[in-house]
This record gives structure tokens, C-alpha cells and sequence, in this order.
DNA sequence: GCCGCTGTTGCGTTCTCTGCAACGACGAGT
DNA sequence: ACTCGTCGTTGCAGAGAACGCAACAGCGGC
């Protein structure tokens, strides 16, 4: 809709990969440089880039900026940190917290394993909806008919042997996770790499994010992962009552 | 130089403090509203905002995409961590990573105090360059002239009656930190906190960044602040060997 | 010292973007 | 139940902004 904006948001996507000059940018976008030129003019007005040297472009600190405050803004992400960071502690692995925002799930937050080896992941990445815990359980927070939709909306990229590859599986595993109320990730998105998340509720009980623990198969085995699930469950339990869940009301 | 873009950047801005209306972005922005309309769905298009409901937009989950995309990218941050977060763990306080970027000192990393009272802050920020620990290590490792330039273009804004409150009295307190290899913050931008500061060195000796432990006085008076410094100083020493420095190699 | 590369500027044209006004959807109030 | 008011949305036409071109400038390398 609007020529020049799309440009620059383009533009700024180019540039997450790093550094990078006017022409490379130019031809990246398929426009003339003078055009580049001013769009990041303005882009560098607001700080939502800056230059490193004489001809190299990266990102501002107005995206960080932007980012954090808006991130500030959610209270589940503050609410739940004690709990997330004392599972995190108490565990040693990486702990997620994720939530479903505009038909994706994003990471919000993230506390990183003590171990060596770790699981690449970074706030702000998005989840796939279709063989990952935290999706999972966020999504089996919705009724019938959004399941359904959303089911069938999924492109199933199998990522691994066990990874989810059609609706019906899809929707089998959500009635399972609903049930139980945690789900797993048995090496669905990566071979390395198992989860198990569970639901962190609000005043009403609607699912507010899902925590989730990831831990590399060689540290822990499958038997290993389910013996985590009664400390996820007590995390997640705490971080919900900070959020303002009632365990009383149900609903 | 981009109007349109110069517009959505200030709209983008007016978000971070919340959700909005369309209408109450056009008047915050001073234009029409189809204006904002369009803008907005172009950028709704790049997930720079989303729909909270029919007429509220938010942030999007782009911006913590790039921003944390864009921090992931840098060595320092990375390096750093291991170091940062034991620091965190042996004292239990705040720890901030800053860096100097375009013209201004930006926290890049936190990590949260175990206590309960806390100082407010969070990654992507701006620190004062007057009166904070890290912007002090960061300034004061510049040469002099480009010290001098930077200390006649501060706003000297008093934030406490400790705030340094002119170039010269700047100037000089840049030499001490400069000869002493750390800075203090003694309650100079809030009353409550003080702050300890020392710089990350890279390979050529240059300093990268700053690590600060931030403390509110409640916990721990002056000596108990001043206690703390050998315990920052190795772990400044630590991240730095993280980061390439050789310390054999005198500059 | 010359050449090539890259960022920068002035300018004229074109097409994008803007604001207006009218429409439609939705809720509140009577 | 009806009307009014509010807010998002669309079509349109004029205006001005953004675009690309071509020429200039600054820098480093062969």
C-alpha cells in the first residue's frame, strides 16, 4: 500500500543479517541507491539504523528500544519471570516462555541452559505451530472449531522422523495435551533436542503463554524429560497465580 | 527526506506505549486517519504491528525478530555472557552490559536481581551520559579530544545532588576512571542505586563494552559497593579473554 | 597519479501518497 | 427497535513527494 515504507521495512529485514552498504541494499531491493539513501536517511533519523563506518548500514537501537518497551508491556512476561527463572535455576536448562500472537507463536522469553551444549533459540522467533511444545499446548487452549481451522491452515514440514505431518495427527495430539495438560516435543522439531511445555493461565483461566523446558537428548533421556514434567507443572502453576489464575474457579 | 516513512516511524513510536486506536494515532501524528490506516497495513504486512482487536494495533512480533536478531549478532554479547551471568549468580544483583553505539550508551544486556527490590531498567534503554558507571568506562575510553567533544555536548540534567553537573568536573572524573579501570555511579542518576562499572576489552585493547553490577543502597552501602569491585573486576577481566584480549599485549 | 568503486547531490518527471467525503459496520443510548 | 454517533474503510482527484538519472566527490587499490 505504501511504496516507500514497504521499501524500508524490506530494507531493515535485509539488514537483521548484518551490516551492510548502500549498494548491496540497493540491489537486495531491486531499487537505485539514491533511493536507499534517503529511506535510510530517515530510517537513521528515528535510530532505527546507524552507520558503523563510512559505508556500512546496521540496525539501531530504536529497534531494541521498541522491541523491549513493548515487551515491558506484557505483564506475563514480568509476572512469570521469579517462577521461569527459579525453573531455570533449579533445572539448569533452557527454559522458554511463549505466547500466540496474531496466528504465531513467538517466543517472549528466554533463560538460557547452563550446559554446554544448548538449543539455538531467540526471543522474538517464531515457533512452528505444528512440532513444538509450546505451540501445542497454546493452541490446544482453543475450542473445537479454531483447532480445526488452524489445523488445517498448517503447512506440515516434517523437520525430523517424528514430526506431526498431517491435521488429523494434529488435532489428535491437542485433545491429548488438553487432557494431560502439558505437552511434548518428542524430538519433532530437531533430532537433538526433546520438550515438554505447560500452560500458564490468567484470572479466567485462558492459557496466557506456554512455559516450556528444552533439553539435548544426550543430557537427558526420554525417561529423563518426564521426570521433569512435575517441576514444569508446579513452574507453570506459580507463574499462573502470579498472573492471577485461581486454582478454585474452575472453568 | 521520506515523509510517509518518517510518519510510521512516529506511529511506530506512539505504539510502544501501548495499544492504539487509528484515530488516535492520526492525532498523535497530526494526519489523516486513512493515512494511518495505510501505513498501518503496510506495516501490519512486515508484522511490524498487529491487530490487538478490531481497532486496537500493537507492536508486532518483527520488532523483537530484528532487534534480538540484530543483538544476536554481536560478539560481544555473546561472549560475554557466561562471565555476566556468573556475576549475577555470586552477588545476586542487577548486571547490565552497555555498549556505545551512534552517539549514545545503550543497554544491550540485563540480568535480573535475585532481590526483591529492584532498579527499573531494561535492554535496549538509553543511559544518561553524565551520570551513569557504564557510559563513564565507555566515554572515558575514548582520546581526549573526542572526550571533550562529547563532554561540551551533554545536557548536564541534575538527577540526584551527587549528579556532575559540568564538562570540566565530567572531564576529570573521565581521567579517574580512565587511571583507576572502573567507575562509579554514586547515586548521581538515582537516589536509591549505585553502580559499579569496568570495561570489556576486545583484541586491540579497545573496550567493547561495559559491565556494571547495580545495587539499591538499601542492601548494601558505600563500602559494601565498593566491596564489590575485585569480584567485577575479574569478571570484566573474564569476559574480556571471551572476547579476544590478550592481556600480555600492553597499550 | 590514474582508475574504479561507492556515497552524495540537483533536477525534472512521474506516480505515489494524501486528504476529502461518502459509505458501512457496530454499539450505545433512548 | 430505531436512531444517532463513532470508528474503520473505500474511491477519487489533485498535489507534492519520491524516484531514477546523470554528474560529482571522496577514497583506496592496482
Amino acid at each position: 500500500m505504501s511504496q516507500s515504507l514497504d521499501r524500508a521495512l524490506t530494507l531493515l529485514d535485509a539488514l537483521a543479517e548484518g551490516p551492510r552498504t548502500l549498494d548491496q541494499l540497493a540491489e537486495s531491493a531491486g531499487v537505485h541507491k539514491t533511493t536507499v539513501l534517503r529511506l535510510m536517511r530517515t530510517l537513521e533519523s528515528h535510530r532505527f539504523v546507524q552507520r558503523d563506518d563510512a559505508r556500512h548500514y546496521r540496525l539501531g537501537t530504536a529497534l531494541f528500544d521498541l522491541a523491549n518497551r513493548s515487551l515491558d508491556g506484557r505483564d506475563v512476561r514480568r509476572s512469570a519471570e521469579p517462577a521461569l527463572r527459579e525453573l531455570n535455576d533449579l533445572t539448569g536448562h533452557t527454559v522458554h516462555l511463549a505466547s500466540y500472537e496474531g496466528g504465531e507463536v513467538v517466543y517472549i522469553d528466554k533463560y538460557e541452559s547452563r550446559h554446554h551444549v544448548r538449543m539455538y533459540s531467540r526471543i522474538g522467533k517464531r515457533a512452528a505451530l505444528h512440532c513444538t511444545a509450546v505451540a501445542k499446548v497454546l493452541v490446544a487452549d482453543f475450542a473445537e472449531p479454531r483447532r480445526r481451522e488452524i489445523a488445517e491452515s498448517i503447512d506440515y514440514v516434517p523437520m525430523t522422523a517424528n514430526t506431526i505431518t498431517s491435521a488429523p495427527a494434529y488435532l489428535a495430539e491437542l485433545a491429548a495435551v488438553a487432557e494431560r495438560g502439558y505437552a511434548l516435543d518428542n524430538s519433532e522439531h530437531e533430532d537433538f533436542i526433546h520438550c515438554v511445555a505447560a500452560p500458564v493461565r490468567g484470572q479466567r483461566g485462558e492459557v496466557l503463554a506456554a512455559v516450556s523446558v528444552s533439553v539435548p537428548k544426550v543430557l537427558l533421556d526420554y525417561d529423563g524429560l518426564i521426570a521433569l514434567v512435575p517441576d514444569l507443572l508446579r513452574t507453570a502453576r506459580k507463574a499462573s497465580l502470579a498472573c492471577g489464575w485461581n486454582p478454585d474457579r474452575e472453568d
